[in-house]
RNA sequence: GGGUGAAUAGCUCAGUUGGGAGAGCGUCGCCCUUACAAGGCGAAUGUCGGGGGUUCAAGUCCCUCUUCACCCA
């Protein structure tokens, strides 16, 4: 083995294998346990989200398929509609062609042509992750199968009437002419304007001020061609009067209503706000309750339309505010123009301004559906975790949206809907079908409805349709429902919430019985990661490592604005000043698993993934001891219990602890707590004392060889349980040592993953080997603090006395010289008689015992002095912090026996120290 | 404006039913001790955001304020 941990040597290789040999497919045996990935976007590539998300998943599945669970990791990417269409749009774009130059079918054949080519980049990085998916059953939101449970679904809903056809206001991207979903739409604030508009009064009315025109504020001047009213607050007394007369719409010269509604913040603007319900989502609302006209004045690429004054017609959306601005100028009616920092709604794909829009589209009625998805969580069939965000769920399920689920693009699932001449609308599996189901003469032109689902609308059916439905198939009887769903809180209302309520109407049951909600990974600094703030961190550059040059470059190419390059390459190249190491898959899992607390946000710092490579390092060095430790003696399993030693019994003692811990953070999905505690176990427990207790047995000459077969067994036992205890988290590191390690033991088995996860073993607890091991490390400790404080070289082999004991600590010390000489270095350790006298020495106590190390000539008497009144001072504090707890009678009465006990056990313990050291300290003095 | 969450060591974060403030990284000192310098040994570091309350006892429960983040309108 190498002297250091290097990880690209054993990642690639054991995954193929893996793959190759079929180990990632459920095995047919136990219970089942299932998990259906969220699916990643097809043109997508693996961002730090991705990472975590699937690092907790592949760490569930794996645990549970070592615990013997028939295990299905449910794999697939969905279509994207928008995204994709964009990709196979933009490369048409290179060739001068649009979508339009080829036609919907062939435009189709194009995407799919991409999609082989290169729809696989996702997936390819799942792998690098180390992710144990079975491929066999990867799917795609737009196979055949998935495709036929859409339009069984759409059609069931459709004749059931939760799927409608309406004229509402939408997300309209007028550049890329669909309507959107409000998770396509990012709202970030930009600097923008008040334009302080006056609407004259008709019939010669004034306001309160005496004004013969009330002025509004708008930030979007060309939507007052569509306005159908002015609205001003109830019971706004400024207005009162006015409430009821009209206004004249100037550039428009139409006449409209005053009104009075709740919606207006009177302390806002000017009081008054101007009601466009064709072209603002409050308005509409407005409008409804007061029954407004809905005047439409823009066209799909939001130019002005035909409604609207001639003289602004075909103008585009900004031509026309400036016009419209100058025209209002020019009629005296500007009254000033305010700076105003605003909400602006973009595309996320396109980056355009987002226009609500009228539009027919199709719905999807959410009331009968949200009924049962609630209940289910209310009654616990669904659990979230953890629990607060069952919240959110419910206070985002009671005010639901209907869901406008058609989109006007041509990469998607058709909708399965025919209209007449006259617009009747006949939903069936195709034309044929349709004319059977609604008894249509052959004659009877139809036409198949444009457009297409939205993407969500098939990742709704994720957990049933990837299964198999609407067949009624074995895989569906196994592993539905699956156990957990895992993801991030950004998209419970989108995707979580239209799961269960699809998923509860067509199967009867819930996709999953709990939804592990995750953090979202953030920056050092806890900024989001976003390709305009430059601060993006690539998986995959963290595994494999990435010099400064080619990061510079990858952050600062392919940007929505070019001039950030500069800020973002200084940035850069302070930051990371000689590029990225790499870490490797198992490091950086190991950070997102120590990272995996209950928040919701997840800063993801260097500093910790850096660690854990050294945890790597860490293991990797210490499977190196144990290989040395055996490989010239064969162990076998020792025959006889004697032959173990106390410190044999108490590494297996301490591993059990550990698997008990990490069983019980594991049901609770809290990672964090289970790589801690590995982590401590391995390094802090058995690289730090075990393996280093090993040694002056292994390396005594005179030893029992039965017992040192018995100490070079625990070495190996203890490391192959470890590494199958790590497995789940760490899976590469692990199957590289373990291969070298199982055959070692005589353990038969081609792959650690296959194997069974270590079980807790009641009968390895052994509370008398723990309190003699923690004996020998107080010892040590001790010698090791006065070494340290001291000064004292550790080439310097000391001297040491016990003394003052009890008859339990002088056979301690009989029974684990050994150890005491080589770990902390030791000439010699002798008992001292009580009545003896002991020679200056420097000084720690544990309990009544004194450890001395005498200071002949190695030790400073001043600086032991120093040493000893800084102990001593802190054992004051603690004095007086416990005995006036303990004269406050109304603890000593209230307070649980219990915890009177223990802090008088406290006290009569430090007074005892104090007294040994102000003996130490006057003998010192006397020198 | 409504809601949710956060504030603990220089940094990133744990802290389970209230009962002796922890980890990693960083810092300081000593050491290339035959698994590991990606290491070993030792050390220092906290008015647990401020204030108030409940309690014998509060990082933990309640109220309030401040700051920040996110979601919704």
């Amino acid at each position: 083995m190498d002297k250091t941990y290097q990880p690209h040597e054993i990642e690639s290789a054991w995954y193929q294998s893996w793959e190759e040999k079929g180990y990632f497919a459920p095995d047919g045996q136990g219970d089942s346990y299932s998990i259906a990935i969220p699916p990643p976007n097809v043109t997508g590539s693996l961002h730090m989200g991705h990472g975590f998300n699937n690092a907790i998943m592949d760490a569930l599945i794996r645990y549970h398929r070592m615990k013997g669970y028939n295990t299905l990791w449910q794999v697939g990417t969905d279509h994207a509609g928008i995204a994709t269409q964009m990709v196979v749009e933009r490369q048409l774009q290179a060739e001068d062609l649009t979508r339009h130059d080829f036609g919907r079918e062939k435009f189709i054949d194009k995407v799919w042509e991409w999609k082989a080519e290169s729809g696989g980049n996702i997936t390819r990085q799942l792998r690098r992750l180390g992710s144990s998916i079975d491929w066999s059953r990867e799917r795609f939101t737009m196979d055949e199968g998935l495709s036929r449970a859409v339009e069984e679904v759409f059609i069931r809903l459709f004749d059931e009437g939760i799927i409608y056809r309406g004229n509402r206001l939408v997300n309209w991207d007028p550049k890329l002419h669909t309507a959107i979903s409000d998770l396509e739409v990012i709202s970030e604030e930009e600097k923008g304007y008040f334009w302080y508009f006056r609407y004259p009064l008709t019939e010669g009315q004034t306001t309160a001020e005496g004004k013969d025109y009330i002025t509004i504020a708008t930030t979007r001047p060309e939507t007052m061609l569509g306005d159908s009213a002015l609205a001003v607050h109830p019971d706004d007394e400024r207005f009162k009067a006015l409430v009821g007369k009209t206004v004249t719409l100037p550039l428009c010269n139409r006449e409209i209503p005053v009104i009075a509604d709740e919606y207006v913040d009177p302390e806002f603007g000017t009081g008054c706000v101007k009601i466009t319900p064709a072209h603002d989502f409050n308005d509409y609302e407005v409008g409804k309750r007061h029954d407004l006209e809905l005047i439409n004045i823009l066209t799909h690429d939001a130019a002005i339309n035909d409604n609207a004054p001639e003289a602004y017609r075909g103008m585009d959306r900004f031509e026309a505010r400036k016009q419209i601005v100058a025209d209002m100028e020019a009629a005296g009616l500007l009254d000033k123009i305010g700076d105003h920092t605003l909400k602006v709604p973009r595309g996320d794909r396109s980056g355009v301004v987002i226009e609500p829009y009228l539009t027919n589209q199709w719905y999807v009625a959410v009331e009968s559906l949200a009924k049962p998805a609630i209940e289910a969580v209310k009654n616990g069939n669904i659990e979230f975790v953890p629990r607060n965000w069952e919240n959110t769920y419910f206070a985002w399920m009671r005010d639901l949206q209907d869901w406008c689920i058609s989109r006007q693009l041509w990469w998607g699932h058709r909708i399965p809907a025919w209209y007449d001449a006259e617009g009747n609308i006949y939903v069936g599996l195709d034309e044929v079908d349709v004319r059977k189901k609604y008894g249509l003469s052959n004659d009877l032109a139809l036409k198949q409805d444009e457009d297409v689902l939205d993407t969500w609308f098939s990742s709704a059916l994720w957990t049933f349709s990837t299964l198999g439905w609407p067949e009624d198939t074995e895989e569906l009887k196994i592993f539905h429902p699956t156990e957990v769903l895992v993801t991030a809180f950004d998209i419970i209302f989108f995707w979580v919430a239209r799961m269960i309520m699809m998923t509860l109407k067509f199967t009867g049951e819930v996709p999953f019985r709990k939804v592990y909600i995750h953090g979202l990974i953030r920056d050092g600094e806890g900024q989001k990661m976003s390709k305009s703030k430059g601060n993006v961190l690539d998986p995959i550059d963290l595994i494999d490592g990435i010099d400064l040059d080619s990061l510079v470059c990858k952050r600062t190419t392919g940007l929505m604005r070019p001039q950030d390059a500069e800020k973002i390459e200084k940035k850069t190249r302070k930051e990371f000043p000689d590029g990225i190491p790499a870490f490797g898959t198992d490091a950086l899992r190991y950070t997102f698993y120590s990272l995996a607390t209950t928040g919701r946000d997840i800063n993801f710092d260097m500093g910790r993934i850096e660690g854990y490579r050294n945890f790597c390092n860490k293991i990797w060095n210490a499977a190196r001891y144990v290989f040395m430790q055996v490989e010239e003696n064969a162990v076998t399993a020792p025959t006889k219990h004697d032959d173990y030693s106390q410190v044999d019994a108490w590494i297996l003692s301490r591993l059990q602890n550990t698997l008990q811990n990490v069983e019980d953070a594991m049901t609770v999905y809290r990672f964090d707590l289970v790589s801690q505690a590995i982590y401590d176990f391995f390094w802090n427990e058995y690289c730090d004392w075990y393996l280093e207790l090993s040694k002056p047995v292994l390396w005594d000459d005179n030893a029992n060889e039965d017992q040192k077969n018995a100490t070079r067994h625990t070495l190996l036992n203890v490391l192959e349980q470890s590494l199958r205890m790590l497995h789940p988290l760490m899976p590469f590191i692990t199957e590289e040592i373990w291969q070298k390690a199982a055959p070692l033991l005589g353990i038969e088995g081609d792959t650690v993953m296959l194997q069974p996860y270590p079980a807790v073993s009641a009968d390895s607890i052994d509370e008398e080997a723990d309190s003699a091991i923690e004996w020998i490390k107080n010892v040590i400790i001790a010698i090791r603090n006065i070494r340290g404080e001291m000064n004292i070289s550790p080439a310097v082999n000391i001297n040491v006395l016990l003394t003052k004991g009890s008859s339990s600590d002088q056979l301690h010390l009989e029974a684990n010289k050994q150890f005491l000489v080589k770990l902390a270095k030791l000439e010699s350790v002798e008992w001292l008689d009580s009545d003896s006298e002991a020679p200056p020495s420097s000084m720690q106590v544990i309990g009544d015992l004194e450890v001395l190390v005498p200071m002949a000539g190695l030790i400073d008497v001043e600086a032991e002095l120093a040493r000893l009144h800084k102990e001593k001072e802190k054992l004051d504090k603690e004095i007086s912090r416990l005995s006036s707890k303990l004269s406050n009678a109304k603890f000593v009465d209230n307070a649980p026996a219990e915890v009177v006990a223990k802090e008088k056990e406290k006290l009569s313990n430090a007074k005892t120290t104090l007294n040994q050291l102000q003996e130490q300290i006057i003998k010192l003095q006397q020198l």
